[in-house]
DNA sequence: CGGAGTTTTGATCGAGCTCAACGTGGGTGG
DNA sequence: CCACCCACGTTGAGCTCGATCAAAACTCCG
C-alpha cells in the first residue's frame, strides 16, 4: 500500500496494473471536437482513458470565466475522482478516442487486488500533486506561467514542427488564468528573445530550454 | 475501499478508525510559536495531528513570497502526504500541541485493516478537494477571497468575541495571495457595509452571513 | 475565393501592489 | 502598576501588470 512515488508520477508497474484492469472492462467511445464527455456534478459512473486526441477538464466560475484544471493527453486517465460526482466538466479539445471504464468494476477489483488499489491511490496522489503545481503557477507572473506551460507541454508531447499544440490560445489562457491577448504578447516577447520560435500558431519550438527553465525559478 | 465522501469531508466512522490507529502509536510533542515542525523536501517519516493551537503549511516561492497552502486547526491531521518527502514546510502559528505519528506504522496497519486504509484514502481525497477549492479561490477578486476565508474560518472555528482568528494579517494575505494592506482595506470595507464587525484585530464577527455568502457567488 | 473563427496588435483602464508613514495594543522590565 | 517598546496593523499616494476594448490580420475550410 501507499505506493510512495516521490516524483508524484504513476510508475510503470502500477500503471500496467491499472491498464490490465482497464483492458478487462473498457469499451471504446469517440467524441467530436468540443463535444461534452461529462458535466460537473454528474454522478461519476465512468472514468476514461485517452487513446487519441486531447481532453480538457474545466469549471466555469461565477463570473462566467472558464478555468481549465487540466489537459489530458493520449495514455492519460481522467474523470477518476475520489468523490461520487465529477467536480469538473470534460470536453474533447479535438476529435478524440477514449476508453470508457465503469468505476465500480475497477473499485471492486481494487478491493481484491492490491496492485490495482495501489494504482488508484497513485492516481489520486498524482492528481493532488498536479493541482498543487497549478496552485503555485497562479502565484507567478504572466511570462513565468506561459513558460511553465511550454516546458510542461514539451515534456508531455515533444514540441516540434511536426508536433504542435493541441489547444487554442484561449484554452491556454483559461489554463493559466490569463487573457488570450496576454498569451500572444508573451509568446511574441519570447520569440524576440529567441527563446522560442513560432513556426505557425500551433507549432512552437523551444530554442533555448536553459533560458526558459531559468525564467520559472 | 474508495470511501465515497461526496462532500469531500472525512466521515465519522473513518475518522475514528484513523484515530484509533493514531492513539495506538502517537507520542505527544509541543511546538512554540513560529517553530518549524518540518521543512519542505524532508523525508515524510512522521505525520501529525493538532491537539491545540494552529499550524500553517506553506512554501516559499522563487521570488521570496510565501504561499500558505493550509491552516491546520485542533483535531486536524497534517503532513500525511502521498509522497516520500514533504511538499510543504509546516510551522506552529501559535504555541501548539501535537500528536506525532510514525507514517510507516500506520501504513502497515492500513495494509491489514481496511477501515484504516479507507481513512487514509479519504484524507488524500479531502486534501485534493481543499486544494481545488484553493485554486478556484485564487481566480476571484480580493473581496471575494477575503469573504471566502472568513466564511471558511467561521465554519471551522466559531468566529465570535470569545473566539478570534489564530493568524495574523500577513498569514491571511499569504493564504489568499494578497498583500496584508489589501486584507486591511477589504476588512474595512466590509465593516463599513456592516457585513462584519471588527471588535479587535483578531476578533472578527460576521454580522450578515447572507450578504457575505452572496458575495462569493 | 469568401467568410467565420482565431490570433495579433494597439490603446486605455483599473485592481491590487509597493513604498512610506503613522497608529495601536499586548508584553516586558523597571 | 505603569511606561516603554516593538511587532503588528492601518492608511494614503502612486505605480504596474495584465485585463479590457477595439480593430486589423491571418488561417483554415467550404
Amino acid at each position: 500500500m501507499l505506493p510512495e512515488t516521490s516524483t508524484g508520477r504513476i510508475d510503470k508497474k502500477e500503471r500496467s496494473a491499472l491498464d490490465v484492469a482497464i483492458d478487462k472492462t473498457a469499451s471504446r467511445k469517440r467524441f467530436k471536437s468540443n463535444e461534452e464527455i461529462y458535466g460537473a456534478k454528474e454522478p461519476a459512473v465512468y472514468f476514461y482513458k485517452v487513446v487519441s486526441g486531447c481532453v480538457r477538464s474545466y469549471t466555469v466560475l461565477g463570473d462566467g470565466r472558464r478555468l481549465i484544471a487540466a489537459f489530458h493527453l493520449p495514455g492519460e486517465v481522467f474523470g477518476l475522482e475520489p468523490t461520487e460526482r465529477h467536480l469538473f466538466s470534460a470536453e474533447a479539445l479535438s476529435d478524440a478516442e477514449t476508453l470508457v471504464i465503469n468505476r465500480n468494476e475497477v473499485t471492486r477489483l481494487a478491493a481484491r487486488e492490491n496492485a490495482v488499489a495501489g494504482a488508484l491511490w497513485a492516481h489520486v496522489a498524482n492528481e493532488l500533486h498536479r493541482t498543487q503545481n497549478h496552485l503555485l503557477l497562479l502565484n507567478k507572473g504572466a511570462s513565468e506561467r506561459v513558460v511553465s506551460f511550454l516546458l510542461e507541454m514539451d515534456d508531455r508531447i515533444q514540441l516540434s514542427d511536426e508536433n504542435g499544440l493541441p489547444m487554442t490560445r484561449q484554452d491556454i489562457a483559461d489554463y493559466l488564468a490569463l487573457s488570450s491577448e496576454t498569451i500572444s504578447r508573451v509568446l511574441k516577447k519570447l520569440e524576440s528573445a529567441s527563446a522560442i520560435a513560432l513556426r505557425t500558431t500551433r507549432h512552437i519550438v523551444l530554442r533555448d530550454r536553459a533560458v526558459l527553465e531559468q525564467m520559472v525559478t
